[in-house]
DNA sequence: TAATGTTTAAAACATTTGTTTGAATATTGA
DNA sequence: TCAATATTCAAACAAATGTTTTAAACATTA
């Protein structure tokens, strides 16, 4: 509240920001504490004054961007409630590679959450608890859905991996899967198209695993 | 030929031999010059003696590696070819898993591709040219004869990136794949299950997209 | 064997980077 | 206002690491 709190307020806060950017932009290893200072306009010594080390201020930033998970689920993610299963699916799909391709500065949540997951600190197990969980949640009850009941609980959670596989290749491998189909964008139109293919793709298999299902039991 | 030229010979092979092995496990980024020559029992001057900086041993290393493709081709991959296109495929994912998964110490070359492909540095010109164009092209015939010839390039590249999406994604997330399956397991059987489990997975969604192509045309 | 060229080894060097120090400055509370 | 406290800053420190130097050891050749 006192002026000194304030400024107290400022600088930490500032110093968090900045390296929430930072981080999200270059990963904890490759992010040097002297870079964030001075995007911050803050001295060197201030992030060990306020944060201890570099890697406490990596869990502050974790805890910062990740803690609260429902009020901070990202909003994208409130897929429309009261649609087929196939169209929560392709909806499913679409904010997913959104999301998780998106590498605009505010995205801080989504680029932490997909370094942590190829490169992992001990922010993995935050990260999983409280976004990659609830998502794959969501995307287990669609495909549930569709399987219906007689289908084992580890069929259903293999489609699911082999959904979000298809879509984090896009993101993981971009590289190379611009060099394997140059045709692909990441301009909307392509991740919409993108989308289109991996949602018949995956709708295709799962249906006729439904149907197996049905024909058995 | 004379013993000077052998021993030449003798200490610049050995640091390549334990360059390929260290980078592999640990990159290019995390290894040391100095735990290279400690294993090879070098002086630290040595790598720079013989082969002017880190960045060119690794250059040296990718080239020793993935020089010559035809002959270093990892024998693994020739699959029999008398077979079904279900067969082929099903084999495919197979040896694409059981290769990316093993993290033997000899297993230098598919390490360092798939480091390559999320972690690309200079060297991955070289690795999609010589490694992953030509078994991209192996999955491309094979989904190509079960799609039929209707179906355009693209479609099939893009079948082709989901079926290796779904093989990637249990190598470069597996802590995390191991917490939403826990029932996973990364040794023979559970490898075996696994493959079967993307073939079906895939095979369901390419036949349902070369019948919806019969029928248009 | 002596001259010459090559290889090795220890040490030093330079740079990067996380961290600490100690003095200067600002803020607070009585 | 003044003493106590908190913050900021420049500088230094320490460790890691790629690279270079220099001289000794070794091999080759004439």
């Amino acid at each position: 509240m006192d002026k000194q709190e304030n400024d107290h307020q400022k600088t930490k806060e500032r110093i968090l920001r900045v390296a929430c950017e930072v981080f999200a932009e270059r990963g904890f290893r490759k992010t040097t504490i002297r870079d964030i200072c001075q995007e911050a306009q803050v001295n060197v010594a201030a992030v060990n004054y306020y944060f201890n080390s570099k890697e406490k201020l990596y869990e502050a930033v974790c805890k910062y961007i990740f803690g609260l998970s429902v009020e901070n689920a990202d909003p994208r993610f409130k897929l429309g409630e009261k649609r087929k299963p196939e169209e929560k699916l392709k909806a499913f799909i679409q904010v997913l590679l959104l999301t998780v391709l998106d590498e605009g500065r505010s995205n801080w949540r989504e680029m932490i959450m997909s370094r942590e997951m190829v490169e992992p600190t001990n922010a993995l197990n935050i990260v999983i608890e409280d976004m990659i969980k609830p998502r794959f949640q969501q995307l287990y009850l669609i495909v549930k859905a569709m399987l219906g009941e007689g289908v084992e609980d580890e069929a259903v959670r293999r489609c699911c991996l082999s959904i979000t596989g298809q879509c984090l290749y896009y993101r993981y491998c971009q590289p190379v899967v611009l060099q394997l189909n140059p045709q692909q964008t990441f301009d909307n139109a392509g991740i919409e198209k993108l989308a289109e293919h991996i949602t018949q793709f995956s709708l295709h298999a799962v249906k006729q695993l439904a149907s197996e299902n049905k024909e058995r039991g």
